[in-house]
RNA sequence: GCGGACGUGGCUCAGUGGUAGAGCAUCACCUUGCCAAGGUGAGGGUCGCGGGUUCGAAUCCCGUCGUCCGCUCCA
C-alpha cells in the first residue's frame, strides 16, 4: 500500500469505528485537537498502562507522580522556558521567508529574494500558552500551562525522595497533559498543541549518567519493539551538537517510520543537574543528596526518557494496520483489513458472538460475557453473519472471538476463533479463562 | 504565517445556477448458522459556517473555520 494511502486509511478508520475524532466537529472543528472516541480511549489508556506497567509496576527503582498542570510562574523562569520559548519572527514580504529577529543581523537579506528592509514587525511566538489565575486579569496573576511535565517532577524531587525513601538511582515517572503553542501542528494526532505525555526522570550520581543515559536508549527502543513495532520502523538517532535543547548534554530520538518519514516518537535525553541546580537557586532550596557511603552531597545528573502518548498510539496505528487478502469460500479473494495490535494494546480484548440472536443462545451468551467481563474489556456482538462480524472484530484489532453455537448448549463448549491466524479452536466453558490468558489476552 | 488544493448524509464520492443522489455503513424483520456485503423495509444530509449577487445557489463572489500538500517553524 503507498504510504501516503495508510495514513489517510487509518484516520479514516479512527473516524469510522469510533477511536478518534476531530474535536468540536460539529462547529467545524478546531485545528490541531482530536477527540478519542470509545475504542480510542482504550487503546490509547492501553498504551499508557503498558508504559508505566513497564515503568514503576515492574521496577522498584521507580515511584509515581501526578503533578498539577499549573504551576508557579517562577518555575518556567527557572527551567528556562520563558526565555527560551519565546522567539521573536519576522516574515520578508518579498519572498515570504522567515526568520527569527535576532537572528537576522546574520542572516542579511533574504536569501530569496536579495532585499533589505522588508520584514514585517517582529512578533512574539511564545510556545507556551498563557493564562490568568483569578478573577482579574493583572500581570501578577499570569500562568502558564505546563509545556512538560517534567518540571512537575523536578520540583518535587526533594518530596519524592524523603518520602519514598528511593536513593540514586532512582525516578519518577508521571503520565500527564502538556501544552505548546506549535506554530505549525498537523499529520493528524502527530503534532498537536495539546498532548499527553509519558516522562519519567531518572536521578543518578553524576559519573554515572553517561551509563544510565545509554541504558535507557536501549530500554526504551526495546519497549515498543516488545509491543509490536518491527524494527525496521524504529531507528534511535542522537541529536547533533547544534539541535541540543538548552538543557541537554546528549539526546537521542526514538523515531518511528510515519508514512511522511521519520519523526520523533520519544527523545531520551541527559540533561545534567541543569534543572535541579536552576530549581535550587531560583528557590532556594536545597536539592542536593546527601550519600551516606560517600558521605558527600551532590546534585543528581537526571536521565529523561520523555516519550508521546498520542504519538505512540499513532506508532502502533499505522504498525498494525493491515489489508490482506483471504480466499472466500467459492474460491473467490476477500479483503480484509485488520488491526495487528498486541494484545495488550487492543481495545477490546475478547467478542462474544452468539451464532444466532435466537433466545435459546442468549442465557449462555450473557453468562460468559459476564464472566469475560470481570477481566477484560469485552464485546458482544449479535447482529449480521458471523463472518461479517469477525470482520469487524479484526478491523479494531480484537485478538479473540469466542463463538456460541447451538452445540455449546450440549458440549458446554466454545469455539475460540484467532484473529491474526484465523484459526479456530474449540474450548470448554470451563478452561475459557484459562485458554484466554495463555494467549496472552488477559 | 505564506502558497496551492479541498470541504455534499457515519465513510468514499457524483451532482457547476432551479429547492440533493449513489455505493458502503447503520437500524428492524426475515434468511443464513463459523469467516463480510441474500431479501424486505427504515432512519439519516439543505450541501463546513457567515454574508453577498440573483426571481432562484451545493453550484458565482467575499469573509471565516477546518483538512491535506509544499515552505516556514518545531525542546
Amino acid at each position: 500500500m503507498a504510504k501516503t494511502d495508510l495514513m489517510e486509511r487509518v484516520v479514516n478508520l479512527s473516524k469510522r469505528r469510533g477511536l478518534v475524532f476531530p474535536s468540536s466537529e460539529i462547529y467545524g472543528g478546531f485545528r490541531s485537537t482530536w477527540d478519542y472516541g470509545p475504542l480510542g480511549v482504550l487503546l490509547k489508556r492501553n498504551v499508557k498502562d503498558a508504559w508505566w506497567r513497564s515503568m514503576v509496576q515492574e521496577r522498584d527503582d521507580i515511584v509515581g507522580l501526578d503533578a498539577a498542570i499549573l504551576m508557579a510562574p517562577r518555575v518556567w523562569e527557572a527551567s528556562g522556558h520563558i526565555a527560551t520559548f519565546t522567539d521573536p519572527l519576522v516574515d520578508c514580504k518579498s519572498c515570504k521567508e522567515r526568520f527569527r529577529a535576532d537572528q537576522l543581523p546574520e542572516s542579511g537579506a533574504c536569501p530569496k529574494c536579495g532585499n533589505k528592509d522588508t520584514f514585517t514587525e517582529a512578533r512574539n511566538f511564545n510556545l507556551m500558552f498563557k493564562t490568568h489565575v483569578g478573577p482579574v486579569e493583572e500581570g501578577a496573576a499570569v500562568a502558564y500551562l505546563r509545556p512538560e511535565t517534567a518540571q512537575g517532577i523536578l520540583v518535587n524531587f526533594a518530596n519524592v525522595q524523603t518520602t519514598s525513601r528511593k536513593k540514586p538511582p532512582f525516578g519518577i515517572a508521571q503520565i500527564g497533559k502538556s501544552f505548546r503553542n506549535e506554530i505549525t501542528p498537523g499529520n493528524f494526532i502527530f503534532r498537536t498543541r495539546e498532548f499527553e505525555q509519558m516522562e519519567m526522570e531518572f536521578f543518578v550520581p553524576p559519573a554515572d549518567a553517561p551509563t544510565w543515559y545509554e541504558y535507557w536508549c536501549e530500554q526504551r527502543f526495546a519497549w515498543y519493539l516488545d509491543l509490536g513495532i518491527p524494527e525496521e520502523m524504529l531507528r534511535l538517532r542522537p541529536h547533533d551538537a547544534d539541535e541540543l535543547s538548552h538543557y541537554s548534554v546528549g539526546t537521542s530520538d526514538v523515531e518511528f517510520m510515519y508514512p511522511w518519514g521519520w519523526g520523533e516518537l520519544e527523545g531520551i535525553a541527559n540533561r545534567t543537574d541543569y534543572d535541579l541546580k536552576q530549581h535550587s537557586e531560583f528557590s532556594g532550596q536545597d536539592l542536593s543528596y546527601f550519600d551516606q557511603e560517600s558521605n558527600e552531597h551532590y546534585v543528581p545528573y537526571v536521565i529523561e526518557p520523555a516519550a508521546g502518548a498520542d504519538r505512540a498510539t499513532l506508532a502502533f496505528l499505522l504498525a498494525a494496520y493491515h489489508e490482506e487478502e483471504v480466499p472466500t469460500a467459492d474460491g473467490k479473494v476477500d479483503k480484509r483489513t485488520v488491526l495487528r495490535l498486541d494484545p495488550r494494546l487492543a481495545p477490546t480484548k475478547v467478542a462474544v458472538l452468539p451464532l444466532s440472536k435466537k433466545d435459546t443462545l442468549m442465557p449462555v451468551t450473557d453468562r460468559v460475557a459476564a464472566d469475560l467481563r470481570k477481566h477484560a474489556m469485552i464485546d458482544v456482538d449479535v447482529a449480521g453473519s458471523i463472518g461479517k462480524r469477525y470482520r469487524r472484530q479484526d478491523e479494531v484489532g480484537t485478538p479473540l472471538c469466542v463463538t456460541i453455537d447451538f452445540d455449546t448448549l450440549d458440549d458446554n463448549a466454545v469455539t475460540i476463533r484467532d484473529r491474526d491466524t484465523m484459526s479456530q479452536e474449540r474450548v470448554s466453558l470451563d478452561r475459557l479463562l484459562d485458554v484466554v490468558r495463555d494467549r496472552g489476552v488477559l
